[in-house]
DNA sequence: CTCTCCTTCCTAGCGGTGCTAGAATCGGAT
DNA sequence: ATCCGATTCTAGCACCGCTAGGAAGGAGAG
């Protein structure tokens, strides 16, 4: 995993073959699938791992803001500072198939706890007559927009923060 | 590329190889590659095409609205709504890689004139003291965000008439 | 000490991918 | 009739994800 993710932030997912992570870790290619599926679920255990991680950044920029305002933009940044960071495991999060299953029963815990991690701070901004949970995922989506685009050059990246304040400012009930 | 977009809209882009595609055209394979340089460029041609009928897409919806409000909301509607209905050009657009310039001095025409239908409608509610094309760009990465994440499964789909009525209200200053 | 079993690991290979070199074919101009 | 140039094909390269089947080595039983 550790392998996958390092060979994938270096050089794209694209690089990430059965082949190359095998002579890696210096095994031979059979030996990955006594312990994955294929390659699908190991794309699928990096992005659990990078669930847990998000989940901790997100709740340690939000624990260090002060005041709902300051929390609201904290979080955003650190949201799109981790997928500017990390784009591979973004990557295997959100934009590949680690076969993982969103929104359901059966959504593993790193990734239920991710969204929480972000609904703790943002619920309390959704304003009055608006469900939390449905405020949580526009401004998720919003969040996830915004780093797929920049990070696929489709938004210029210096107008981040002016990006994050116009989106805090408009969103947020304060 | 009819052929391709038909096949990736059938059956996914996984399903869009080389070799299939040569057999439906009822050509062999090179022949493709003396009217494009490679799969990556039969992406790009797509991605152009659909860019052009989304901008028609965008601009009829917000010609037949009144008001600002009704403008902006038809507008998220008639996005999603593409995005809903043509997925294989959406991710010929945004989520793969066609070879395509964005948000720079390259970038083709159609990719341009698709922003400029964005902002002809939302340049008008992007407030006092903010940039239109800063609002276009937070109010489009919003609607792709939403897109991706919905059609990725990752948000349930019964709710996005209500994301786009938060997303307008929030977002547009009317 | 020998024999068997079980786990671990590898070699080899399947059908698929994007892409290309080089040969064959065919129509029009000379 | 002959050549030329464009068009198209066959065949093949190196790579991909994945798997069948066998070799190697240690543990336990006799």
């Amino acid at each position: 995993m550790a392998t996958a993710r390092e060979l994938a932030e270096r050089q794209g997912w694209d690089a990430v073959t059965t082949r190359r992570l095998a002579e890696r870790i210096e095994y031979s290619q059979p030996v990955l699938y006594s312990h994955f599926r294929g390659k699908r679920e190991i794309i699928g255990a990096v992005a659990l791992d990078g669930a847990a991680e998000m989940a901790a950044a997100l709740r340690a920029a939000a624990s260090a803001a002060d005041g709902p305002r300051a929390r609201v933009a904290a979080l955003a940044r650190a949201y799109l500072d981790f997928a500017a960071r990390s784009p591979a495991v973004y990557d295997a999060m959100f934009q590949l198939d680690g076969g993982l299953a969103f929104a359901e029963a059966d959504t593993p815990e790193p990734l239920k706890d991710a969204f929480a991690a972000l609904s703790e701070s943002l619920g309390e901004v959704a304003g009055e007559g608006v469900h939390p949970g449905l405020f949580t995922e526009v401004f998720w989506a919003a969040l996830h927009g915004l780093a797929t685009l920049t990070r696929a050059r489709r938004l210029p990246p210096e107008d981040t923060e002016r990006r994050i304040e116009l989106l805090v400012d408009r969103l947020a009930v304060l």
